[in-house]
DNA sequence: GTTCCTATTGATACCTGGTGCCAATCGAAA
DNA sequence: TTTCGATTGGCACCAGGTATCAATAGGAAC
């Protein structure tokens, strides 16, 4: 009942609109307890849009978000590609990859890292990850850079399977290690290199 | 200038709609080259909302993804959860899980389900994935609901590191399997599981 | 021909969630 | 008492619609 300041109630109102952009003016008038006016009045000095410009830029944000998806398929972004060779990927751990409480990064994003190199790596059509045996040298933290290196390790030319190694690093510290053997579709790709021997470095 | 017949429109509408969802009838008028009644009328037929409506609709969508991201901390929806001994996650493969060309689920959303699960049925404040042995018995497809149950096998009183089993089913199919080594800070947290209980429902 | 039917267009009233502007009121300080 | 900021009321107007009724054009059926 009692009114607030205006400086309070300026707080309250930017608080409740970040809390829900979805108020209208009339709701926000029941909330606090003054005219529609009034939330005009301080919507224009707070610069707050009105609801339909909030909804729209929301609208617009997410529109964006979704058409740049497709990138998403690959974890981290793939800087060297020798196919059925090596490859080299960075990923850098940010806001949404790590754990909130410790700033420590899911074990997922890691593995989702080297999982998508060991699979991009394949020179084939279809590659699947059939399994994998995996060890985090150490937590990666936020902000930190991921450089996963993989080297593929066995045989184009043998039947259905290959087995790729990917080692991530984060500066020159080893932090993740996984053998993976990736299920392939029998043919290969276009410029069918036999490189069986394929071993590296 | 020539008329498209009304099925024609009918399709050319859903197309620029479904490609550019901004649109207001006064500029699809323009694009389609009827009245804006006619526009109007074809909306009601397809039922395609109006432009605010499908704003809205927009927004939201973000906003409750947006809101939700602190949960996708885990992937999958815990729906049953008994510290350090076992736990069930539901997750279904949607389109941004697979591969576009094969409508297979990248390996790497199979694991982070279990990986998820594993890390989220420790009852202690900081839980890592240290190892992990994993397999994955069948391709996981669009639209298949993986249900990951886990199971503690090996001591909470153990200094430092517990095992946990993971296994994934479609259905009554097994499609995954993993060991999981999860390194543990010593304290035990007290009834609650106070950092990630937050299910989506 | 005429009738029937669909598709299209026009016109009007009304709705929500606002903006913009001007005037009135209230309360406290000078 | 005057003055001034804060608040409120009222009204015109706007975009982007919904809802409804009427008018018109063009074929196909009889």
């Amino acid at each position: 009942m009692e009114r607030l300041s205006k400086r309070e109630r300026h707080q309250q109102l930017t608080k409740l609109i970040e809390e829900n952009p979805f108020l209208t003016d009339r709701e926000l008038t029941r909330l606090l307890k003054v005219s529609i006016q009034t939330i005009r009045l301080d919507r224009l000095e707070l610069s707050i849009p009105e609801l339909r410009e909030r909804l729209k830029m929301m609208a617009e944000r997410s529109y964006d978000s979704v058409r740049s998806l497709p990138l998403d398929e690959i974890i981290g972004e793939i800087v060297d590609l020798q196919l059925d060779k090596s490859g080299i990927s960075l990923f850098e751990i940010r806001g949404e990859h790590v754990f909130s409480r410790s700033g420590i990064a899911r074990g997922h994003y890691v593995f989702a890292q080297a999982n998508s190199l060991a699979v991009a790596v394949i020179n084939d059509e279809v590659a699947l990850t059939a399994s994998a045996d995996i060890r985090f040298a150490r937590p990666v933290r936020l902000g930190e850079k991921c450089i996963a290196k993989a080297y593929v390790r066995s045989g184009s030319s043998q039947r259905g399977m290959s087995k790729v190694e990917v080692i991530t690093y984060v500066g020159e510290e080893k932090v993740f290690h996984g053998n993976f053997v990736i299920y392939r579709s029998q043919t290969a790709l276009a410029g069918e290199s036999g490189a069986e021997g394929g071993d590296i470095l």
